[in-house]
Order: structure tokens, then sequence, then C-alpha cells
DNA sequence: TAAATATGGTGCATTTTTTGCATCGCAAGT
DNA sequence: ACTTGCGATGCAAAAAATGCACCATATTTA
């Protein structure tokens, strides 16, 4: 849209913190944006940004300019996009902010079940932790988040829930591999594989550590489920992960073996799909999050906790 | 805001119905206007408007591009507006929908109140009827409307209410001039003038006859409340107004006493302050609205029905 | 301390975009 | 059959945006 440019630009310098690296950015010279910038001020009559010697920040008017102009963009993405819808074409472009663990099963079914019907349809995938999805969500930067198990800002909206329980994954030739659940005693006894930055299952299996005064002999603290998959192929440690993680027990980790935590021991976690409140979803993104709600409720119905 | 005269434009075409006229409402030639209206479309990849023999109208995506374009633009005078306040001058632009009975007496009086204190801001005053009222908040027109007595449409935010009990006017040496209240057959006798467009009026009191079977005979309907005053002045007649017409009993309208009827002819009326729902009002009209609700609760506190 | 390297801002020539005029084709009203 | 009003288009003029070279200035580096 070519009347939005100006605002694109301001939007790029906003975040760059640089008229000049903007301009790179952008491709244009930093003459044409610095005037471009100057000129629109100048029609305000207040300027947004504040001149340092590296370069500029957005004053108050600024930020609420910039804000302005994000949710105006991801406006126009929603109208053109209800537009495209009238001619039968499904059109558009969902960004999706995600957590480790939805990443890599979920999202790459859903995003190819969908896909299939709406080939037109494009995506965007941001792999975030829990602070930067919500950022991303107010920010405009995605349409929809998938979040685990994290307290949310009053401005964020959740769209539907599921619980997830934490399940213990190991080697099929491991000695515990044949119970149906798990102590977190049963678990001194071996090495374990921690995730990192995932906060969501740390926090919960650090109240039933806490709780229990159980001290877990944690070797690897790593955030690639794939790294600690392999490993315990080679060790007889045991991981954590949740069901949405895993593909079917037959399938993609074939060669693991997953058993829920005894529910005394660790409290199932929430994974939300979110966006931000208010906002009013593209023809795309609204379908595409109506098939993800009806996808993670199907697999994993309702629990009676 | 030069970055927004093509949306301008197009909510113009639309409004006008055809190029070359609002062309002429813009002041440029049909040519520039219909080049950027071409060079949109073009851009959106699906027409905007439908070409018909008279002129243009809005297909169903131009609707949808519209009904955008005018939200941008409020949001757009908001942002400004909370901009200018920034700097401790507010200015902005208030535009409010009245009906007949609030904008002769009430609003001005308001208005100055407003102005008094912040010099910066401009009004502008449209006398709808209550469908048009209604009209004005969706399109943007106005920031809000005062209506009395109406079913209000579910995308309509009702923000304050008062009652208004329908009272009977009359010159002050009317035989029924100094009663305390009024039944409704204690009128047969008189002749009534009767409130025109004023639905909510006419629509109380019919509810009233109705159920009384007391036909009032009615000599005038007009819509004009000083042509009433003015009229009972000459002939011992009787008129409807309810208390927010009327300034102090004391000065605007001396010559006339007012008295209430008995609400068990006329049930109270209700005066809604309100704006479009999901709607966030300037600075200027948000403390506007907040005076003006403030002020109605002061002069018509709640009653006990 | 002085040179080097960033930053935003400005004058001027050039390119791109927008506008206005004259004109066409078309359809409805007279 | 004619007029009138409509949107669309080719072409030249006007206006706006861009890029280049350069300035002033503050920070970093040698």
């Amino acid at each position: 849209m070519r009347y939005l440019t100006t605002l694109k630009y301001i939007n790029v310098v906003a975040k760059e913190g640089s008229i000049r690296k903007a301009a790179d950015r952008l491709a244009i010279t930093s003459t044409a944006l610095n005037r471009r910038i100057l000129a629109i001020e100048d029609e305000i009559g207040h300027p947004l940004f504040e001149r340092i010697p590296s370069g500029v920040r957005l004053n108050t008017a600024g930020e609420l300019f910039v804000q302005h102009i994000r949710s105006q963009m991801s406006d126009v993405n929603r109208v053109l996009s209800q537009i495209s819808d009238l001619s039968g074409v499904r059109r558009g472009h969902i960004s999706v902010s995600s957590s480790e663990q939805t990443i890599s099963v979920f999202l790459p079914k859903q995003i190819a079940r969908y896909r299939k019907r709406h080939p037109g349809v494009t995506f965007e995938i941001w792999r975030h932790n829990s602070q930067k999805a919500v950022d991303s969500l107010i920010n405009h930067d995605t349409d929809m988040a998938i979040i685990f198990d994290s307290l949310l800002p009053s401005d964020i909206q959740i769209v539907a829930t599921v619980t997830q329980v934490v399940q213990i994954i190991m080697a099929p030739d491991h000695p515990l591999a044949n119970e149906t659940s798990l102590r977190l005693q049963d678990c001194l006894a071996w090495p374990v594989l921690m995730p990192k930055e995932n906060e969501g299952i740390k926090t919960l299996l650090n109240v039933g550590q806490v709780q229990k005064a159980t001290p877990l002999q944690t070797i690897i603290e790593a955030d690639s489920f794939d790294m600690m998959a392999n490993y315990l192929i080679y060790e007889n440690a045991l991981g954590f992960q949740i069901p949405i993680s895993m593909g079917r027990q037959d399938r993609t980790h074939s060669n693991l073996k997953a058993i829920p935590i005894d529910r005394r021991d660790c409290a199932p976690g929430l994974l939300h799909i979110t966006q931000l409140k208010g906002r009013v979803l593209s023809v795309a993104a609204a379908k595409f999050q109506e098939q993800l709600v009806q996808s993670l409720n199907h697999a994993f119905p309702e629990d009676t906790r």
C-alpha cells in the first residue's frame, strides 16, 4: 500500500533507532528518509523523535504515533484480506509466535493442513519465549501466539486453553519405560536433562521439587528438543516434555518413551492460544486460529482434573 | 495529514456517488481524482467502486475499505489530539449529534463552559433525529450523540442516562398553571401543540393516550420549541417538553409554566449520551463527554421511580 | 590530544509522481 | 436524433520525492 510508505518508514526508524540504519534496511537514501520524517513532524506540529548522538529515539508523541501506525497497518492487512476473501481466494499472511514446544511438531502439521485448503496464504513463525511472545502481540508483529504456562498481562486475550501434563521422556529400553505414571522420587537415580529457556516446564517442575524436597541431578540444560531426544539414546537419562511437543508415539519420536509425571508431583501446565485484546484478525488469521483451537481441543480434550 | 489525502478523497467520492462531483468539492480535477482511485484499486487488486451511468457506487470491497478509512481517520485525529495535549494545549475538534431537545439550551451552555477552559477546541453540532444520530456515530461523522428515548442498536454504547419527565407547558396565566402535577384527562379541554419529528415525546404520549383512550386535540404539529413557546402566549393551548429543553424557569422561558405529567399517564423518558462502541475518543472529546455526563447527573439526579 | 567514525541536517540537480487540459467512448434522459 | 453527464486516457506541465555531495556535531579510537 503506497500511502502507507511513510508510516512504514517511521516504524522502521523507530525499531532501528537510527535514520541511516533504517534507510539501509529500506534500501533508500538516508536523506530521503530524513526528509520524510522532518516533513511529517512538521505536519503534526510536534517532533516524533528525540535526536541523540547515536541516532534517534521515540519521544512520547512518537510512541503514541507509532502505536497508531502499527494498529493501522495491521488493520489494513485485515481489510485487504477480507477483500481478497470476497473473490473466493483466501489470501493473506499469518504471523504466529510460538513456544519451543509447539514449533517443531504441532505447528508444521497445522500449517500444512491449512495451506492445503488455502495455498494463497503465507506464514511467518517466530520462536519466542513467553515475554517476547507477549511483546510481539502488543507490537502487532504477530497475529497470535501460543504460550505455555505463563501469567499473561491483561491486554492479552486468551482464545483457547488446553492442559498439558508434563511427561518424562526416555529411551525405550530405559528401566522405567514400562511404568504408566512416574513420581519424581523415581527419577532421582537417573541424570536429568532440563529445558533451559522453556520457563513453563521448569517452573512446574521446580514447584514439585521444592514441595517434595527432591533435588534432581541436572546434567545438561538445553533448549533443543531434538538435542535432548538424541542424547537419551546414548545415556539412560531422563528428559521432560509436554505431549504437544511429541508427534504420535509411533511416528516422529518412535525411539522415545513418554510417561506422565504423577499429578501430586507436578501440576499440569496450561497451553494458551492468545491474541491482542480488541484486535480484529484478518479472515485468514481468524480461520487459522479457529483451526488451531479445534485441533487442540480435539487432540487434548478437557481433562477432569 | 498528507498521507491521508487519497483516503479522504475516496471517502468523499463514496459520499458523493460521483467522481466529478467529489472532485468539485475537493477543488481538484476529476482526472486527478479518477487516477488516484484507479491507482489504489489497482494496488488493492480489486475495484472499490462499481461504475454506473450516473457515477460510481461502492461495491462490497469498497464498503469494507471505506469503513476502514473512516475508523482510521478518526483514530488519527484522536492521536493528534493526544499529541497536542502533551504540550499542554488542549486542541481538537469535537463533533456532537444532538436532538432538538438539547440543542437549544443545554448544549450551548455546556460548550461555552468547556471552551472557557479550552479555547483551542472547536465544535461541530448536528441536529439529528435518533436514526440519523446513530448513523452519524457509525460513520464516524460525530464523536458522540445525545439521544432521547429511542431503542439503540447494539453497536452504540450508552455512556450515561438521565430520566426526563414529560412536562406540559403553557402560558403563566393558563387556568392549569397552578397545579403541581397534571393528568392527561385534565388536558382534554384545551388544544394541544405536538412535537413533530421528536419521536421520543410523541411515543411516550401515545402510549399514555392509548392506555387511557384519551385523544388529545392536536391543533399544530411543529418541530421548533421556540415556535411552540411563542404560540402559547396567544392561545390558551398546551405544549409538551422535557426539562432539559427549558432553561431555568426564571430565565430563558420565564413566560412559560411547565408542569410534569402524572407518571400514571406518561412514563419518564430516557435521555442517553452515546458513542460508537469500541471507539476511543480524542482527549478533547473524552473530556467534554465527561463534563456532559457530570452536568447531566448534577442537573437531573437519579430519580426514585 | 587529535584523528576517525558515527550521527542528523541541507543545497542543488535529477528523477519520479501527480496534476490539468483536451478528448474519447458510452449510456441515459429529452 | 440530440444533448448531457459520466468515467477513462494520451500528453505536456507542475509538483514532489530522491540521490549526491557536503556541513556541523558528538562520540569513539588511536
